[in-house]
DNA sequence: CCGCGAGTTGACGTTAACGTAAATCGCCGA
DNA sequence: TCGGCGATTTACGTTAACGTCAACTCGCGG
């Protein structure tokens, strides 16, 4: 029998190599309020709860969206198992908002895809053109 | 008979108000190479090429690429049929990396969606609990 | 004791993508 | 002829999201 598993941590070095991004970023971001890591003396110490953030984080921004947004679900997401309910239909809000937004976005890669497509063929096409007048 | 349907132009407000976004916006798109307007005097003209471009940036902008690389595919669209091989082969490049891109996307919107789930469920059930607080 | 590497703290710099404001121009209707 | 409206130019301002750099501290191996 493992005991319970001990609970990692993660230097800021070790976070910034898992995810490619700078100890700055991450610094950055625990100002901006998106991460909480423990100290030890001056020293930063994250837990996975961090790691999962920051996770959460890099893939909102890959999805456009600001550290602002992000902080706000994640701050209401914290409070939720005590919110009242005004903060309840605020996140609920805010979560209808969100998945409206990724219904665009899926939409537009659609659309961005059907546009590559269109380019990618005319594109082949000069390139064959070339080659026939090449060789013929 | 109609005849040929006369080429429609737009002005810069009236783009404007059709993708809602300013005038200056416009203006700054086109400094940075990505729209091409016609002049009467000094006054812009746009073309339903220049409509189309826009629509196209503007896409491009809500899927989070930058100005600089959404011209740079339109630029080589536009040499496309004249274009050398040295620049068709780029542009393939080019899009398989968009392509990359969309697919990555894609992938963060399907695990952002089931996170969105689960906060909705927590929530959910927050309120639930408190609904049943104030009435036992 | 010394230096080294990792980490921290300010503080100022930078880039992209516009916003904003002031001065000017051209046309059109009263 | 004059005023107003829409458009333009120029230039400086702003915001988000970090980058960069300098000065410091801390723990550790030699």
């Amino acid at each position: 029998m493992t005991p319970d598993s001990a609970p990692r941590t993660y230097s800021i070095s070790e976070l910034s190599r898992m995810f490619e991004v700078t100890p700055r970023t991450i610094r950055f971001y625990e100002q901006e309020g998106l991460l909480e890591p423990q100290r030890r003396g001056q020293t930063r110490i994250y837990h996975d709860k961090d790691r999962v953030r920051l996770k959460l984080t890099l893939r909102g921004k890959r999805l456009g969206f600001s550290l602002a947004e992000i902080r706000e679900v994640i701050e209401l997401y914290d409070a939720l198992p005590d919110g009242n309910a005004r903060q309840l239909r605020r996140l609920l809000e805010l979560l209808a908002e969100k998945r409206a937004n990724l219904q665009r976005q899926e939409e537009d890669i659609r659309l961005m895809r059907k546009e590559l497509d269109d380019v990618e063929g005319r594109c082949r096409e000069a390139l064959l053109a070339l080659a026939e007048n090449a060789e013929g």
